[in-house]
DNA sequence: TACTTTTTGTGAAGCTTTTCACAAGGACCC
DNA sequence: GGGTCCTTGTGAAAAGCTTCACAAAAAGTA
């Protein structure tokens, strides 16, 4: 199992994520091979910067002939802690929840849902792919009888800290948040927050400056 | 309009993004004044950050006093341009869409969906909150007529370069690509993905590393 | 008004990440 | 088998980002 020689900084860790996905699209093209300039082009970064971010784990290419794409999705997978099997839990079984809880990439990658929770008492009782929603009420006690790793938190701005606690008293070890909030875990729980309205406004403001510098160019 | 004085980094958007979600909530909380080292703590980083990233677009606060939380909120409002109105067409009308297009605080801060495409016939002709889901076969001609700034990318990967080429071709200035692989734009367009698979994976890897740690602590 | 306390704004230092430059390994050709 | 070409791996330099240290402004207090 590789370990990494010296500390790497998260988005290095996000890259080697985005040389996976890219890997798995040259192993479907049937490539047996790839250098790192074609890695590069493909994940939209420089070939040095693969060349860096692989270095970190070990010399996985071959001098003169690069890469072999099999050999260097497993170890990337390896790298990346796929090879274990992660327990998840879904808690907020709205609209996004649907749609991560079918997201099929993320069972391609070992990721196994194993409980549902949501606080709709329509909803409570009901399956999602023979999985029993169950009441928000129960979620730190279910969660201690049947722990997870993970736990992806798809619940309303108003309960997402208050869940939080929840589920980091019954264990939980990582979260991924898509709560519209910031929210605080304590040391030792590892939270990982996809911002959405953060995503469009980085975008917004790209645009804004774009029109700007334009209209300064223009006069 | 403030405008910065020098280079932005993305990281630093990103955290203007995170101060305006925090600024929204204070105010809620009828809280009229912040301080740098408030806001920090709510957002999850440090007040010398959180003054440096002001102060990239001017001085907003009283000294003594800290933020006016109200004129803050107006400031980074403008900043990251959701004082303009965006037209977004989504383009994927599949659980990730949905949940997309009902995310309410797109709207309420102001972007617009004005157009829904996919390729299912099933869906085509149906309507979302009135809006008519169109054919991705007419999508160019479509966004040709009725242009939008934006374009939110919910497709499969298979179909994600394809339909971004031509969504490039009709006009849009931005996408955010929500499809699980990697795209090209030419220059001029931006793009900004989020990966959901890459967001788990910095999750897994961290706690596999933290695992690793611990084993060798504990020997 | 003078003094104290609080908090901002910012040059400079320190640290991290990326890019550069190049040696060395390996394949292929003649 | 020697020469050429390609490509990796990596110290060192450059660039970028964060933290430190502190002056200056504002408000409260006596």
């Amino acid at each position: 199992m590789p370990s990494p020689s010296r500390k790497v900084s998260e988005s290095a860790i996000r890259r080697l994520s985005i040389y996976l996905r890219v890997l798995e699209r040259l192993e479907r093209e049937e490539e047996l091979t790839v250098s790192s300039q074609v890695l590069a082009d493909r994940a939209g970064t420089t070939a040095v910067q693969v060349r860096k971010d692989l270095s970190l784990f070990g010399s996985f290419g071959k001098r003169g002939l690069g890469y072999a794409v099999e050999r260097l999705k497993k170890q990337l997978w390896e790298i990346l802690g796929l090879s274990q099997r992660w327990k998840v839990a879904l808690v907020g079984a709205g609209r996004m929840g649907a749609a991560l809880f079918e997201y099929p990439h993320f069972r391609t990658r070992g990721f196994e849902f194993v409980a549902v929770f949501d606080s709709d008492p329509k909803k409570i009782g009901t399956r999602w792919s023979g999985l029993r929603i169950q009441s928000a009420k129960v979620l730190e006690d279910s969660l201690r009888e049947n722990p997870v790793e993970i736990v992806i938190l798809t619940v309303p701005g108003r309960s997402a800290q208050e869940v939080t606690d929840a589920v980091v008293r019954a264990g939980v070890l990582g979260i991924l948040n898509f709560a519209p909030v910031e929210i605080k875990v304590p040391p030792g729980v590892r939270m990982n927050a996809v911002r959405l309205t953060v995503e469009l406004e980085a975008l917004t403001f790209a645009l804004q400056m774009e029109a700007g510098r334009m209209l300064k160019v223009k006069r």
